[in-house]
DNA sequence: CCTCACGTTGACGTCAAGGGCAAGTCTGCC
DNA sequence: GGCAGACTTGCCCTTGACGTCAACGTGAGG
């Protein structure tokens, strides 16, 4: 397969996957003149990419990550860097869901708007009757 | 309270803060000769700012909703903003979610090496006796 | 009055993950 | 063998949330 291949079946840019080659991240074939050629694994690993990226990783961090997940080996050192990602993926999930609840606290009294709340809304406040 | 303060009690810096107003997500009184004057509510603001950009909100997102966060009161069109928002929050929880549990088997499979996953794991057939 | 930390604006730098363009090369198909 | 479309490298551009530096004003204590 060939970049323009894998870049409909991902539905990752070809500017990307290049990208991905320059930081180590993927590699490829090269036919006598150059293309890249790339073998079904892949589509899996560019997808797998993609996920450690929207879950914040750097392309640097997950360099470093990926030979464990193909050989599912890793030194201790590759391990503290797995759970201290894991455990900010963790945090970054607090986060959002305390976000979230923010956003869904406004939705709802916007929708069911009551004397209390409406001059300004605070967190603890509002809750108390006073 | 001046900047300084404000930047203490939140952990965010004074640049930061400069740049929140530059922005329209914070407003400051000033002295005679331009110094920032802040009143208490401008630290929890700040921190719900925080939260939000951590969310993945943009600036300019978060200055459309702001006015609905202090008045409890949205449009249509506020609404539905706060709603894609919320949406996407969710979609980025899964994210993480699906992230994190690959780190986890990676870290899961490092701990306990068996023959079977010990050559290439895939997220399929590392499940079947292949 | 001096000092010295703190404040001001303005402008430019950074960093990451690509986008986009240019100029040239390759491949597949007629 | 010719053409269109896909591919190559190289290079600069973009976006957002600040960092950083410069050059200068402010204000409270001694």
């Amino acid at each position: 397969m060939r970049i323009g291949d894998i870049a409909e079946q991902t539905g990752v840019s070809t500017r990307a996957l290049r990208y991905y080659e320059e930081q180590g991240l993927l590699s490829a074939e090269r036919t006598a003149r150059g293309q890249r050629v790339y073998e079904e694994p892949a589509i899996e690993r560019v997808q797998l990419i993609q996920q450690l990226f929207a879950a914040g990783l750097a392309s640097r961090t997950i360099v470093e990550l990926l030979p464990c997940v193909d050989t599912g080996e890793a030194s201790e050192e590759a391990l503290a860097l797995l759970r201290r990602e894991r455990d900010r993926i963790t945090e970054s999930m607090a986060e959002l869901e305390k976000a979230r609840a923010q956003l869904d606290r406004v939705i709802e009294i916007s929708l069911h708007p009551t004397p209390e709340h409406c001059p300004a809304l605070r967190t603890e406040t509002a809750l108390r009757p006073a």
